[in-house]
DNA sequence: TACATTTTGTACCTATTGGTACAGGAGTCA
DNA sequence: TGACTCCTGTACCAATAGGTACAAAATGTA
């Protein structure tokens, strides 16, 4: 059990999370993934014997931890203000656009199904946790689910739109009509 | 100049935009595009011979057309009911979610510039034909764009979603909602 | 028929792909 | 010190990548 410096695994998939995300995974080349992350071939089949494709899991894995943790589990909890929250982590996590979501990305570009699931449970699991807090925010049940999407979809779309027109305005634009649609409803 | 039968050019443009769209530009193989084409190598790089970048751009110069011809015209040009008809092809052309818009798969993967002029015309028109005709349903013209921007990033982000959650349902729900949006606001 | 043009298949090329094998280096603990 | 683990660089591999060259077919045209 040697602990590590600074490099070593965990350092490797948020770097490799920005290699697939900037080259898609066919266009990441093991000689890219080894110079964003420095580490050699030797090192990398060590961590990840799977190959790519485990490098893959491995960043699935950790962007599924990371949102767990800060959006989709005080959605689920019913924290306080949980929404807005989600709106804020969002816009700084995708940068406004500038960052590509790559569960949205592999959504559209997965022909085999080697990340589908975890792909399916991601989107799954935001769109049921939002609909949770929805309801907690006076929005009605039967509604709920259909505007959860809505807004997930929106987040995703304003994604796209904003690297297409190479306008982060625009994504914020997008948010705000979405953060207005999830405030609670006036009765 | 010779008239062709039923293969040639366009035939062959139409099968590469399945290709890409199933397998993105970089999991696009020379070898699968000429098996999905039934092109040799030779009349492959005959018909393109700047290579698969050229293919690409003319799949994209078709998706064009057919958006200008089919959706962006009427928008602008203000026909009757052009929204309902933009609703109404959009659904049919992506198949509820199971076909991929290439433009906006585009727009997340592109990292080198080859195609971002297009992809970026592609959702400027667009949004701009839609705002028009927003406007001429009596839609308020400051809050028009907003709205276009709302809508046509409701469609792609609404492909995403059906696609990662492998339901086609949720891309028709959107849409009843996105075309609610869409109609006359009343006074 | 003869000619010119367009379209094709085949063979070939180099660079890179994802992946393996393995011999060490480096830290840890008895 | 030695044994044991974890980590890393190097060399190597077959397969495939995208692309070129070009002569033979088709296909049309005079």
């Amino acid at each position: 059990m040697t602990a590590h410096p600074s490099s070593g695994r965990a350092e490797a998939v948020s770097r490799l999370a920005e290699v697939f995300r900037e080259r898609g995974f066919d266009g990441a080349s093991l000689s890219a993934i080894s110079q964003a992350t420095g580490l050699g071939k030797g090192s990398l089949y060590h961590y990840f014997p799977g190959g790519k494709e485990e490098m893959a899991l491995a960043v699935l894995d950790e962007i599924d931890t990371w949102f767990e943790r800060e959006v989709f589990s005080p959605l689920a909890a019913q924290t306080p203000n949980a929404i807005e929250a989600m709106f804020d982590a969002v816009t700084a996590y995708f940068r406004s656009g500038r960052r590509v979501c790559l569960v949205g990305a592999f959504a559209l570009s997965d022909d085999n199904d080697r990340f589908r699931a975890r792909i399916c449970a991601y989107f799954r699991r935001w769109t049921e946790a939002l609909a949770q807090a929805l309801v907690a925010n006076g929005h009605s049940p039967r509604k709920a689910r259909g505007r959860a999407e809505e807004i997930v979809a929106g987040i995703q779309g304003g994604i796209v739109l904003a690297r297409a027109l190479g306008d982060t305005a625009a994504f914020d634009r997008l948010l705000v009509r979405l953060r207005r649609r999830a405030r609670r409803p006036k009765l």
